[in-house]
DNA sequence: AACTCGGGGAG
DNA sequence: CTCCCAGAGTT
């Protein structure tokens, strides 16, 4: 059905807008109308919490508060700034993307829908979001918040998770805008989501708009949106080693780097294998795998000497139960027969507890190595 | 349309 | 536990 259908939309968004600037929160990047800062703020926020935003924005801005400077980094020093925030692809996109803004466009944030959907890491939300909010352009900035609160408010029941549904929502949503005030209300409608029409238990008492929404009226904003439910994340056994060394090599401990591409692409870690469900359930079993797999597959020659820790993590779409087993190097001299492995995915380094800060890892490994440190 | 890609906070 | 968050890219 055409947007112009759609009953209460100027009361709408005259109240929402009312509504967002009588409170409006003092966030960060509302300070700022420089472009590339409300880009850096955007894609940080892509599927994460406003919270825990904030610190890493001032942090990254901080230390690459221009295109220049960001421009100009080592892909290391950016994946760091990252580490902890997930999805790392975001931050490599997002050099690329200023990079590119750099050379195409004289270090200018492009402001049209064509040239900036070009960027890499810049789909129809973040777009939206940067044409709307830095440029005030009448471009619809539609995510999770706004999808639910038009669902509730307009009662539209197809599943948000359906393409075709979002397609419905931008048009709508763009249909909304009041004039010259795109920045303004697409933040109102995402705020509003954030605050009041949220995802559990929407606080309609206070809503500035409960009078006229579809939803409320009919008893079903719990209901809304409709959303097909994802699946459950599949569980993975991984056991990992942590090597310590001796000789010239005493008190430090053997990590690699993963793959430039796929999961946790370009991150450090622990060396560990993956092995089939139900398989290494006994330590010993699953130290004499470990031995194994790591000689066969990464030519590392080690001696598992004990279980260390137990660590679990979930991503979007693996649950990794990981068991850490303190190891040794199996040759005499203690140096792994001179060389680190070779010829496989990873490379290999020796790190010191002192040289953590200058390697990025995942949260899981941060964990780890938070917990035998402190053991000594 | 279905996967891949992190991590954490709230209830 | 479950849900989902100012999503994007790939197949």
């Amino acid at each position: 059905m055409p947007s112009s259908d759609y009953p209460h939309r100027e009361y709408f968004a005259e109240r929402l807008l009312a509504w967002y600037r009588r409170g409006k929160r003092d966030l960060p990047w509302r300070r700022s109308r420089d472009p590339y800062h409300i880009w850096v703020s955007e894609v940080m926020l892509q599927q994460t919490r406003v919270e825990t935003v904030i610190p890493y924005y001032h942090r990254f801005l901080e230390r690459f508060p221009t295109i220049d400077a960001l421009a100009a980094a080592p892909e290391e020093e950016v994946l760091k700034l990252w580490e902890g925030l997930g999805y790392y692809s975001r931050a490599r996109n997002l050099q690329s993307a200023v990079r590119e803004v750099k050379e195409r466009y004289g270090g200018v944030v492009p402001d049209t829908k064509e040239d900036i959907a070009t960027l890499k890491g810049v789909g129809p939300y973040t777009s939206g979001a940067i044409l709307s909010i830095a440029y005030n352009k009448p471009e619809p900035a539609v995510d999770g918040n706004v999808m639910r609160v038009l669902a509730r408010f307009f009662l539209i029941e197809e599943d948000i998770m359906k393409p075709g549904t979002r397609t419905v929502m931008e048009k709508l949503a763009r249909s909304l805008i009041p004039d010259g005030e795109a920045g303004d209300f697409n933040q109102a409608l995402m705020e509003f989501g954030a605050l009041v029409c949220s995802p559990r238990s929407p606080q309609c008492l206070t809503c500035p708009v409960m009078e006229r929404c579809a939803a409320r009226h009919e008893g079903r904003e719990d209901d809304l949106p409709v959303k097909k439910k994802a699946k459950p994340p599949r569980p993975e056994r991984r056991l990992a080693a942590f090597i310590e060394g001796s000789g010239e090599h005493a008190g430090k401990v053997l990590i690699r780097q993963r793959p430039q591409e796929g999961l946790l692409a370009r991150m450090w870690e622990l060396p560990h294998i993956l092995v089939e469900q139900g398989a290494g359930t006994t330590d010993d079993e699953a130290m004499r795998l470990l031995q194994g797999r790591l000689l066969q597959d990464e030519t590392l020659d080690v001696l598992p000497q004990e279980p260390f820790m137990h660590a679990e993590h979930t991503f979007s779409h693996i649950h990794w139960d990981m068991q850490v087993y303190r190891c040794r190097l199996a040759s005499a001299d203690g140096k792994t027969g001179g060389a680190l492995p070779e010829l496989t995915p990873f490379h290999y380094r020796w790190m010191g507890h002192e040289e953590m800060e200058q390697y990025a890892f995942p949260n899981v490994f941060v964990r780890i190595f938070r917990e035998a440190f402190k053991q000594g």
